[in-house]
DNA sequence: TTGAGGGAAAGCGTCGACACAATGCCGGTT
DNA sequence: AACCGGCATTGTGTCGACGCTTTCCCTCAA
């Protein structure tokens, strides 16, 4: 493993994991020191985290993507874009074994699976999902997507009963795939994400007191 | 203008513009010596070609990106999802403005504009319509796939009738985002991705010997 | 006390060099 | 003549250093 991609792994990992806060300034001097890395591959490792939206230029240095419910915004229109594409490709393609890997997942989390699980079965139910097109630009896109949305996720205040509402959509979507009706397919994705943004973007918004009160940049809508 | 940007930019221009041919190799000391700048530029400016599609890595060293037949039709697939819903967005918008400044931009090609211009134009088109929208994921998302398309249009061969019909379909999809009709635009926008696909496809088809005789590398569908 | 100016410090852009790995070539051996 | 092993070459990964710009702070003067 490179110094490049340990430090891009690390990096992402702390940003993501919010151990880095969102609007936070980050000089190369600091994550140098910090991973053991020069700045060669530290650099390399800011150039890619910047395309993937995680970090931005800040004039001279870098700063942590805020969260922007702007954004989020923007996002669920782009999300619903892809993912509603590719899940119609995925019912006509007729792959019951992918569905079922993917419900299996699904399954895998209760109430006692811990949070992080379940963050990150949320976040992979949609990438794989898309990866079952075959498409590897609307997987691509999917991926982005749902690593732009992680934090902002992450940060959502969810109820037991939004996990539960967002688990059974979950399963109504793989299961009009299973059956091969692609508008059934679409019309749930659509409201899922749909119900999810203004979830997350509501969520969000009446909190954004606490969150910048833990210092993390939000941007209003 | 920074030395990695001015890397990047000219590198991209050289691929883009097919001096660099699809398939062949780069070396990080040839184009330092090319450029005139030291390998961390250099290296900062593949970084940035890399995640735009255009190179890729090649175990040890550099390839430009070959000319790839089923990503093709993947992009396809990629374009009409994020671009119907561009499209849709803005019929919404009701932005006569910005539609006349794209009407505009094709009125400006005629019989004596250079096939430089043809192109560009032909690939600005989407790019700017997809702007028109607001979303800044859809406009990227736009941006990329054309990005990607751009060296295989060019090598695409095209007369005058498929360039005239391509400036017509165009016209009657801004017509229908003109008169805020969302469902025909987003129809004529699909079939005009689709025939363009089929043609673009057809095309480097049945010329790859030719294009493999010119040196660049046509991976089949 | 306040403002301005200068200097020090911080930080990015860039560079040249070294280390390590892979590849190809050349010579010796069978 | 063919094969194998070692050496040279090539090329990336990484590093430390220098230069220039910007920013911050401290001091001095009004």
């Amino acid at each position: 493993m490179s110094q490049m991609q340990n430090v891009e792994r690390q990096l992402r990992e702390m940003i993501l994991g919010l151990e880095i806060g969102p609007g936070e300034r980050l000089t190369e001097r600091w994550i140098e020191s910090r991973f053991g890395a020069s700045r060669t591959p530290v650099r390399a490792a800011l150039l890619r985290l910047e395309t993937e939206g995680l970090i931005a230029r800040d004039g001279r240095g870098w700063t942590v993507a805020p969260i922007n419910l702007a954004e989020l915004g923007q996002i669920a229109v782009y999300r619903e874009a892809v993912e509603v594409a590719a899940v119609r490709l995925t019912a006509a393609l007729d792959d019951r074994g992918g569905i079922d890997v993917i419900a299996a997942m699904l399954d895998s989390c209760d109430a006692e699976t811990p949070r992080e699980e379940w963050h990150r079965v949320g976040l992979d139910f949609h990438i794989e999902l898309a990866r079952l097109s075959g498409n590897e630009f609307l997987l691509r896109a999917v991926r982005d997507a749902m690593t732009r949305l992680s934090r902002a996720r992450w940060l959502e205040v969810r109820d037991e009963k939004a996990l539960g509402r967002a688990w059974a959509e979950h399963h109504a979507i793989l299961a009009a795939v299973r059956s091969a009706d692609a508008e059934a397919a679409a019309r749930l994705l659509s409201a899922h994400i749909a119900g999810s943004r203004d979830r997350l973007v509501t969520s969000l918004h009446d909190d954004r007191r606490g969150l910048r009160a833990r210092g993390f940049a939000v941007v209003a809508a």
